[in-house]
DNA sequence: CATGTTTGTTTGTTGTCTTGACAAAGTACC
DNA sequence: GGTACTTTGTCAAGACAACAAACAAACATG
C-alpha cells in the first residue's frame, strides 16, 4: 500500500519529467545556456526553450547575462534562482531546538536556537517548537511569503506513513505525536519530517563530505545517540517501517564458543556514544565535569589516556561499520558528530579496524571520511529534504532489476 | 558514469512506460479484461485497447475467452502468453552446472545437470558450459527460435559493469573472465549474469517465500558458502561494486574489552557454512563420510549432538541476520539452502537469536521464513532475472527523496 | 564583406492520450 | 416481451508535448 504505485504516463507527466530534468541540470551546472541544456538532455532546442519559459515564469530560473561565443551567436546564461524560495529547517535534539532558514542552495541566511528539554514531553515541547517557527517566520530577513516549506528532524524512528513519532526511547512521552500534521495545519506549509541521522546524511550527501557518492552510509554520533542514514542511488533508504540504519541498539556480538547468550557488553550506543566517551573521561578525571566534547578532543592531543578511550570507541564504531560495509557495499562512509569531525585519531582508528574486519574488495572501494558540515548538519538536512521535495520529479516504477545484462540484443517489450 | 542517466521523456517513452505498465498488470493479475486494466492503470479504455492490440500483435498477450457480466456486456478475458518465449537459466556451482528451460512464468519444462569442477578453471569450464547450453537449445521440447534469453548464476561477486568474474575465492582461476560477452556472442542471445545468492533471492521473491515483501533479505546457505541477496522495493540491490550482501566473510565480532585484535573465530562462512556443519558432524562420527545434508537433517531428529551443532550454526546465522535487520529493516528474511529449508530446529533457533539481538521494533515487523523453491532456486533465479530484463520498463530517475511529506500543499515544480 | 557557426525562435508535423459518442451485448424490472 | 440501465469495446475529434526544419540574430574568420 505504501509501495509507490506505478504512474500512468501522459503528456503532463512527460512535461513534468522533462522540466525536472532541466531544473536538476541547471541546479547542478550552475551557469548554462539553452543550447547546452539541449545537448546534455538530448531534448530539442525548441523544447528546451519552451520549458525554460515556464521556469522563468515561475521565477525558478533567471537569465543572468551573456556568455562567450563559441564561433557564433553568444549564449544567454541561465542560472537557478536560489533565492526564489526559502526553507525552514529544524533540528530537535535532547536539550535544544535549532532552526535555520536557507535558500534553495542551503545557504543559511538566518539561524536561531532555543533551549529545550525533550523530557518535558509534547505538551510543553510542541508549543516551543511552534513558537520558534513563528519567530523565524516573522523576524526573518526574507518575507514570510517567500518561505515555502518546513523540514523537521527528530532523534529517533518515525512512522513515515503519517509523520508521527513512534515511542522513541530518547523521547519519553513523545509516542505517536502527529508532528507533521500539526505543523502543517498551523503554518499552512508543506512539512517534511525525518529522523536526525537521515537528515544529516541527506545534507552531507548534497553539500558535504558525501558529494558525488553513489551509495553512502552516514554514521551520526550525536548528543542523543548513534544512528545511521543510508543513501542508495542518491536516495534515502528508510527500510520497511522506517528503522533502517538504527545501528545504535545493536548488541556488538561479544561471545565465545562456550556460551550462547550475549555477554553483557551492551549496545553500540552504550559502548561508543558521545555520552559514554565523556563519562569515561570524567570518571578517570581526564576532563572536568563541565568540559564538553570540544575540550575533550583538544585535550586528547596531550593525553594518552583520552587517546585510549578514543581508540576503544573508534574500534567499536569500526566493527559496526565493517558490518555495514559487508552488507551494503557503499562507496563512501561519512562519520558525523563533533568528535569524528575534529579528532583525526578517531577516523584513523576506525579505518584500521574496518580494514581488518570487512571484505577487502568492498573496503578498497570505500572511502571513510569525517563529516564536513559541522554543528548545523541536521537542521541543514531538514531544509535539504524539504527542498528536494519541492523539485522531485514524479515517482515512476524503477526498472524491474538492476542485474547484469548484455545489451547486444533488444528487449521484447520495446 | 554508471549512474542511470535520467532519460528524456518523449512520446515513444510514454508508450513504452504504459505498455510495460499494462504488461506487468496482466502478468500479476493473470486473467483480466481491457476495462479492468483501464480501471487499475487509470488509462482510458481506448488507450488500453490500442496497447493491447500491440501486445497481441507481439503475441505477448492472448484473448482466452469471455468472462461473466457485471450487469452489462461481458468482458473479453486477456491472459499473458507465458509460452510466447522461453528462457534458459544456468547455475554454476562448485561441482555441477545445472540448467533449466522455463516459460515466462518460471514453469520448468526442461532440466539438465552436468558434473563440473570449478577448480579446472575457465579453459575447461567454459566449453562445458557452452556445451550444456547447446544441448539445451537443440534438445529442448520448444524450438530453438522461441528461446529468447539466457541467465547465468555464478558463486561469487561480479563486476556488473561488464559481466566479468572478479577473483572469487571459491572460483580459483576464474579471474576476469568475460562470461557474459562470450555466451552472448556464441549464442546471439541476451545474457544476464549475477551471483547465485542474488539470483536465488530474485526467484524466492517472485515465486517463492518472498512474494509480496517490500524489502527482503535472502540468506543463501549453498554448498559453496554463505551469501545474501537484498531486494529493495522489488529490486535487487547490488551495492557500489556488486558486493552487497557478501556477509560470508564477515568476522563475527568476537572479542573482549582487553584486546582489540579479532580473536581468531573466523568468518561466518567458516563457522556456519554447510561444509562446516558436515565436517563437525563427521568429526564427531554422527554421520558417515558419504552422508549428505539431507541425511544429516533426518538424523538430527534423533541425535541431540547433531541438534547441538545445528543450534550453534543457527546462532551464528542469527547474529548475522540481527545485524542485517538493524541496518536494513526488511519486512521479510528468507533463508535458503537444504538445511534451512528442511530443518525446523534451525529456523526456530535463528528466530530466537534474532529476537534477542535485533531492535525490537524492526524484529516485530520482520518474518523469518525458510526458502520454498528447493534445489533449483538459483537456476530459476537466473531465468527470472533474464525474464525481468525482457519486460523491464525504461529506467527513469527515481524521485529525489523518499522522505516524509505533508501533501496538503502542492509542490513548486508542478 | 562574404562565409560559416552558434544560439534561440517560429512553424508545421507526428505521435500519444483523452473525451465524448456510439454500437454491441448483457442485466433488471415491469 | 419490452424498456431502461450497465458494461465493454471501438471510433473520431481534439489537446498537447516533442520534434524537425526553416529562419533570424549575433558572432568569428578570412
Amino acid at each position: 500500500m505504501n509501495r509507490p504505485s506505478a504512474l500512468t504516463a501522459d503528456l503532463s507527466l512527460m512535461r513534468e519529467l522533462n522540466r525536472a530534468l532541466v531544473l536538476q541540470l541547471i541546479r547542478r551546472e550552475g551557469r548554462i545556456s539553452r543550447a547546452d541544456i539541449a545537448k546534455h538532455t538530448k531534448l530539442s532546442r525548441s523544447t528546451v526553450s519552451s520549458i525554460i519559459n515556464d521556469l522563468i515564469d515561475a521565477s525558478l530560473v533567471t537569465e543572468t547575462g551573456i556568455g562567450t561565443s563559441k564561433g557564433g551567436r553568444r549564449p544567454i546564461i541561465l542560472e537557478f534562482n536560489y533565492q526564489a524560495n526559502y526553507i525552514i529547517g529544524l533540528d530537535v535534539s535532547r536539550n535544544a531546538v535549532s532552526a535555520v532558514i536557507t535558500d534553495l542552495n542551503a545557504r543559511i541566511c538566518s539561524r536561531r536556537q532555543i533551549s529545550f528539554n525533550v523530557n518535558d514531553g509534547p505538551t510543553v515541547g510542541m508549543p516551543l517548537i511552534k513558537q520558534l517557527i513563528s519567530t523565524m517566520l516573522t523576524e526573518s530577513p526574507v518575507g514570510r511569503g517567500r518561505i515555502s516549506a518546513i523540514g523537521v528532524g527528530v532523534p529517533g524512528p518515525l512512522d513515515f506513513r503519517n509523520g508521527r513519532t513512534i515511542a522513541p526511547p530518547v523521547m519519553p512521552g513523545w509516542d505517536n505525536v502527529p508532528i507533521r500534521e500539526e505543523l502543517s495545519q498551523t503554518f499552512r506549509l508543506p512539512v517534511s519530517i525525518d529522523n536526525d541521522a537521515n537528515l544529516a546524511a541527506m545534507a552531507e550527501y548534497r553539500w558535504g563530505a558525501g558529494q558525488g557518492a553513489q551509495n553512502m552510509v552516514y554514521l551520526y554520533m550525536s548528543s542523543a545517540g548513534i544512528g545511521a542514514g543510508l543513501i542508495i542511488d542518491s536516495h534515502l533508504f528508510r527500510g520497511s517501517i522506517g528503522s533502517a540504519g538504527e545501528v545504535g541498539h545493536t548488541t556488538l556480538s561479544v561471545e565465545n564458543d562456550e556460551s550462547f547468550g550475549p555477554i553483557n557488553a551492551g549496545s553500540l550506543e552504550a559502548l561508543a556514544s558521545q555520552i559514554t566517551v565523556l563519562r569515561l573521561a570524567r570518571e578517570q578525571k581526564l576532563i572536568s565535569a563541565d568540559d564538553d566534547v570540544h575540550t575533550l578532543v583538544r585535550k586528547a592531543e596531550s593525553s594518552p589516556e583520552i587517546q585510549a578511550i578514543l581508540r576503544r570507541t573508534a574500534h567499536y564504531l569500526g566493527v559496526a561499520i565493517a558490518s555495514i560495509i559487508n552488507i551494503f557495499n557503499p562507496d563512501r562512509v561519512v562519520i558525523g558528530g563533533v568528535i569524528p569531525e575534529t579528532s583525526p585519531l578517531l577516523i584513523e582508528t576506525i579505518r584500521a579496524t574496518v580494514a581488518r574486519r570487512a571484505l577487502s574488495i568492498a573496503v578498497n572501494n570505500t572511502s571513510i571520511v569525517p563529516g564536513a558540515l559541522g554543528r548545523n548538519v541536521a537542521a541543514l538536512g531538514a531544509a535539504a529534504l524539504a527542498t528536494e521535495r519541492l523539485f522531485a520529479p514524479p515517482a515512476l516504477e524503477r526498472p524491474a532489476t538492476l542485474g547484469v545484462h548484455s545489451n547486444e540484443v533488444g528487449s521484447l517489450a520495446s
